[in-house]
DNA sequence: CATGCGTGGCG
DNA sequence: TCGCCAAGCAT
């Protein structure tokens, strides 16, 4: 049985029937035509690079185009070839990343860098499969990859593609859950334009990203509107299909900011595993240390700590951490950060050590002067804004 | 396969 | 204000 044949079976399981040859190619030569008139001019477009459009498509991951410019700017220049990338520390890379979030991709990037120096002479490999298995590189990325880099007609299939292949066709599945993914590179394996294919999945991005938008979507402007079955049906609401999302989870921290008498403040590393996996923060304890009852310190009157809250407080710094504090009770101010999953509320005090139960804690005092070469997640950032501010004043 | 993993923009 | 969304991947 052909591969093509295997396509139109799981295509026909799935309810989706499959354009007419003529009409593919008719719909290739008006979506190519729309996007070399149209296409964005982008930096990863000036390249043919594979490293280049590697980064760019890392960066890219669950991230808008105007917020990664920048980075990918500052990444090439400093790490211009992938054996920078394999040589750089990890300080460096989470440097170049900070503020961009999902730190793992910087830290498997340069695992896959080190993969393509053992095993590939430093040189980017063009097969697909060898593309596949480096480290952080899923079958999106292999196939942006290898369509755009090596012009190899394999499927880049994105939330994007997904919501314009929904509309076209009219297709029921979530494009949510993981499986789904499978049907939609099979309708793309059938649509791709065999001799532009890094341009063909790049056009169906930019539609996505430009025309066919999650909101505000208006699918009388779009260039191939006349192959859009759910507009021609009057459906076009209906889809993309995709159920929404859980309620994130909530916690409550006290959050220290601890100078030292050089003028340092004391940040903790937190786990290898994890949100925020190896980062700096200031000392977070959770509010379950000083109530059991569930206290919160925020939009409440427990503005200001009691002598028994910070005498808990202390007791724990001193069990945790080996250090002696003096904590001030006034509350310095609140902030929340919004993870995907996640919500951080944050009271923030200040303290003092005035003595040491043990050396060799896991605190590190950071200067403020050293912070532009420290990475800081945006909750540290934040949490140094409100201190600094407090402090100068 | 469902869940965890950052951040900023938008209506 | 706040939930949703943005060129996903590892586990």
């Amino acid at each position: 049985m052909t591969n093509c044949m295997k396509n139109k079976d799981l295509l026909k399981e799935k309810g989706i029937i499959m354009w007419s040859d003529d009409k593919i190619e008719a719909f290739q030569k008006t979506l190519l035509d729309w996007y070399d008139a149209n296409k964005r001019d982008l930096p990863w477009r000036r390249t043919s690079n594979p490293y280049y459009i590697w980064i760019s498509e890392i960066m890219l991951q669950q991230t808008q185009v105007d917020t990664v410019i920048p980075y990918y700017e500052r990444f090439i220049d400093t790490l211009p070839e992938i054996s920078d990338l394999a040589a750089a520390s990890e300080d460096t890379l989470l440097k170049l990343w900070e503020g961009l979030g999902y730190y793992s991709r910087v830290r498997n990037m340069k695992v896959a860098a080190g993969q393509i120096m053992a095993d590939h002479n430093g040189i980017f490999p063009e097969d697909y499969d060898a593309i596949k298995s480096l480290k952080g590189i899923g079958p999106y990325t292999a196939g942006a990859v290898s369509s755009i880099a090596f012009n190899r007609p394999h499927p880049a299939v994105d939330g994007n593609v997904m919501r314009v292949l929904s509309r076209l066709f009219e297709i029921e599945l979530d494009i949510g859950k993981a499986s789904s993914r499978k049907v939609f590179e099979e309708m793309i394996h059938l649509l791709i334009d065999r001799e532009r294919p890094g341009d063909f999945n790049q056009a169906l991005m930019d539609l996505g990203a430009t025309i066919c938008t999650p909101k505000n979507y208006k699918p009388e402007t779009s260039p191939v509107k006349d192959f859009n079955a759910s507009y021609l049906n009057e459906t076009w609401a209906r889809y993309p299909i995709k159920q929404g999302k859980k309620k994130v989870r909530e916690e409550n921290y006290v959050v220290l900011a601890v100078p030292t008498d050089e003028g340092e403040y004391l940040f903790q590393k937190r786990a290898s595993e994890g949100v925020l996996s190896g980062m700096w923060t200031f000392l977070m304890i959770p509010t379950e240390v000083i109530n059991e009852d569930g206290w919160k310190s925020f939009g409440g009157s427990a503005d200001s700590l009691t002598d028994t809250q910070a005498e808990l407080l202390v007791d724990y710094i001193k069990n945790e951490y080996g250090l002696i504090i003096a904590c001030d009770n006034n509350l310095k101010g609140t902030y929340t950060h919004i993870f995907s999953h996640l919500k951080w509320h944050m009271s923030i005090y200040e303290a003092v050590v005035i003595g040491e139960t043990e050396t060799g804690h896991s605190l590190h005092a950071i200067h403020p002067d050293d912070f532009p070469d420290t990475a800081f997640p945006v909750p540290t950032q934040k949490v140094w804004e409100m201190v600094n501010t407090i402090t100068l004043f």
